[in-house]
DNA sequence: CTAGGACATGTCCCTAGGGACATATCCGAG
DNA sequence: CTCGGATATGTCCCTAGGGACATGTCCTAG
């Protein structure tokens, strides 16, 4: 239920059609909720027959722009007061690094050096992005704010991963045991 | 398809049963890769059927344990090295905190610190089970090696996003252009 | 004037995962 | 001896999400 609100939130900045939520979707959050446009136009129909978002206005190409009800502005802090966080995360990378004493140790140190690399451009990409942030680029509204706090998580997340690629890559593949 | 190959490599490790790999799954993975028993079970059931694992025993209260087989080493090794990682992150955490400006100041801090606690006691969690590893209480085996390096990789994640928590804090709600 | 590309919205099907429910088995405490 | 709790394995249904496919609209470069 987390791209339903995640709409409704975006929304609650401005009007705006499905395809602009789109490309917001996988422009900034592509990588901590990505989502399809075919989802995306299908909840906002919900939405709408829910009463949640209205819309505003039509225009070319068969535009179509929504913008939040009273009631769907509502949904949305309930949802943040009210619904306890969902800490789920699901980690393909660490899953795998449980594996990795079954991996020959050069086929390890390159796998660990592009897991590195990836973190490492992701990590520089949002820095950008929030020093673009802090020169003023997107203004200096409430909402930019908050945008400004996701993109911290997101330097320190890709970070913090990279360090470790970077670290896992010195770990011996085996301590043997003292008395050996 | 991520399930069916974190079975295989815990497979890979020795013989074990649906119920001690779920339990597994929710002791060390459930903060980085849940799984519910039934999906297991049937997984287990699929795997079998493809010749990837075979029933090892039968035990007491219709246990029964699996072990890998030749092909499902070779699966999880090609997994490992051929098949493209995938970097999809889900983090509901922070999709929320694109919202934080929809939140009321005191709302926002009771939040922050919850979180900032959450993550904190994971983190911790992941500490001690490194140190207990590092005293060598899980043996010296090159699994206990890889295990080390995820747990690494939870605590310096879950400390990244507790520090993230306590900094978001210090952020001012909003801040006004100079020329205001 | 026409063809390609960006804009814009959708349908359809399949798989993965969540969660409720059901059931059998064994052991130990009282 | 019996009853509760841990062990152990499943079924069933529903929703979320991934990905292929389809279609309409407008603009602009040649």
């Amino acid at each position: 239920m987390s791209l339903r609100h995640g709409l409704l939130g975006l929304l609650a900045e401005g009007p705006a059609s499905g395809y602009d939520l789109a490309r917001r979707f996988t422009e900034v959050l592509g990588s901590i909720w990505p989502a399809q446009h075919p989802k995306i136009y299908a909840e906002l129909n919900k939405l709408a027959a829910e009463g949640l978002v209205e819309v505003e206005s039509e225009g070319p190409r068969r535009r179509k722009a929504y913008r939040i009800t009273d009631a769907g502005v509502a949904e949305v802090k309930r949802w943040l007061t009210d619904v306890d966080v969902d800490h789920t995360m699901r980690l393909q990378p660490l899953l795998r690094s449980l594996f990795f004493w079954m991996m020959d140790t050069d086929e390890l140190q390159r796998h660990l050096e592009a897991e590195a690399t990836y973190y490492r451009e992701l990590a520089d990409q949002y820095r950008d992005y929030a020093a673009r942030k802090d020169r003023g680029e997107f203004g200096y509204s409430e909402q930019t704010q908050s945008m400004r706090v996701t993109i911290e998580a997101g330097i320190r997340l890709y970070s913090a991963l990279a360090d470790w690629a970077e670290w896992a890559q010195t770990v011996p593949p085996a301590k043997p045991p003292k008395h050996a």
